[in-house]
DNA sequence: TGTACATCAGTGAACGCGCGTTCACTGATGTAC
DNA sequence: TGTACATCAGTGAACGCGCGTTCACTGATGTAC
């Protein structure tokens, strides 16, 4: 009998629907690990993901009822990761000064550390199926408010709108999972490379909230 | 026989090699069709793009190795494409105040009318193979110069040095790209939802265009 | 200009392969009494 | 606690299908003389 992906099965205390969660985390993982590989998620198939987790192919259907499932368990654990990495970025020191080179640092370590799943938003988000393409979009503005609420919070922009703040937002975020594949693509070791690019989106960051400090709501037409 | 992609075959004064030029332009138009019809590029076969342009299989061999080098064609038209928006929006009246909200219209009904190759690079850019990423990548960054450059020529941001300006026009590209996937999948004949978004996006380029303004070159550390 | 030969874009048939999906099954885990 | 039955995660085999690629071919176009 092949080693299956989920534990030993003799006498271990694990409750079948455990076990069955395992399984499916392992599923998970499969694909992540062939994304990994330079696959693109797309272009994943139900026999590969299972061969690659140790099953026969068939019992990937016990878990989902096709890879687009897979895929949306995917994005949410992806929006676990996202919430953690604002909660990891509040905690930082919140001196204008040095807060976005700051920032800066912990979104590059959090891209590196959670490779597999950076790859997976940054090629589906605007490359895969329409509904996976959905899923991350809501995500994704999901993740912008929240951002946009921690700046009122922190007293950034106090006399801004709110959907003004959502708009800058907006752009931040959009600069944020532009670096992404940047940072994915990077070949290792090099750090000069390394600096030139986390420079250039430091100071990118900073044209952004210069000119959220300098922008005004343009008044209505006409008054 | 089955109609084919290039012409009637009888009577044609065309030269051998225009002929060839013309399938395989008809097998480029195939797979941009398949696109539009909800496919991504990575997941198009030979045998699909051939059956779409009528013809054999394996007559795609004539004209392409392989997809991604048909995929390498696609990246050559669309950088002609990029140029061409580029000529356009330099005609457009410089007043810098509706400068941006006369951007935003051209780029707008730019990419609604290059849909399929807007749809392809927003896909591809992140999403294809390493060799096709690579080439947009460059395509992109191309761009980016020659934005740079009318700047440069127009007189914005004189007092910027030249990699200042690299940088916001980056920061400019990446917003653009950004926006083009949300064009492209607005459900049509919906003029609220599209005045709201090309509002938004005309602000997210003021706050940008303003951030620019009031950009310093931080000084050298410890001078 | 006419003829004889070379080129080569596109054809038609065939191959082996991995795919998604179905089916009846097994045997450990869970439940009712 | 012990027994008898139900559940169901994972198995093994089989199916039809479209894929990429190969091969020998055809016949119109191009070229040399």
């Amino acid at each position: 009998m092949p080693t299956t992906a989920s534990a030993s099965k003799r006498a271990d205390p694990l409750t079948r629907s455990a076990r069955k969660d395992l399984t499916r985390a392992s599923l998970i993982q499969a694909a992540l690990a062939l994304m990994g590989e330079g696959r693109s998620f797309t272009s994943l198939g139900i026999r590969e993901i299972a061969r690659e987790a140790n099953m026969v192919p068939n019992a990937f259907y016990r878990h989902f009822r096709n890879t687009d499932e897979l895929g949306l368990a995917l994005v949410e654990e992806v929006g676990i990761t996202l919430r953690r990495l604002l909660r990891e970025a509040r905690q930082t020191s919140v001196e204008p000064k040095s807060m976005v080179r700051r920032s800066v640092q912990v979104y590059y370590e959090y891209v590196r550390q959670n490779r597999l799943q950076f790859l997976f938003i940054s090629s589906e988000r605007s490359g895969g199926s329409r509904i996976l393409r959905m899923a991350i979009r809501t995500d994704v503005s999901h993740f912008t408010n929240e951002m946009a609420q921690d700046f009122r919070r922190l007293g950034v922009y106090p006399d801004m709108p709110t959907s003004s703040l959502q708009m800058v937002c907006g752009l931040i975020v959009t600069t944020m999972l532009a670096a992404a594949p940047e940072i994915l693509d990077l070949p290792p070791e090099q750090p000069l490379l390394e600096a030139e690019m986390t420079e250039n989106f430091v100071q990118q960051l900073q044209v952004v909230l210069l000119g959220a400090a300098a922008w005004k709501e343009k008044p209505a037409r006409k008054s």
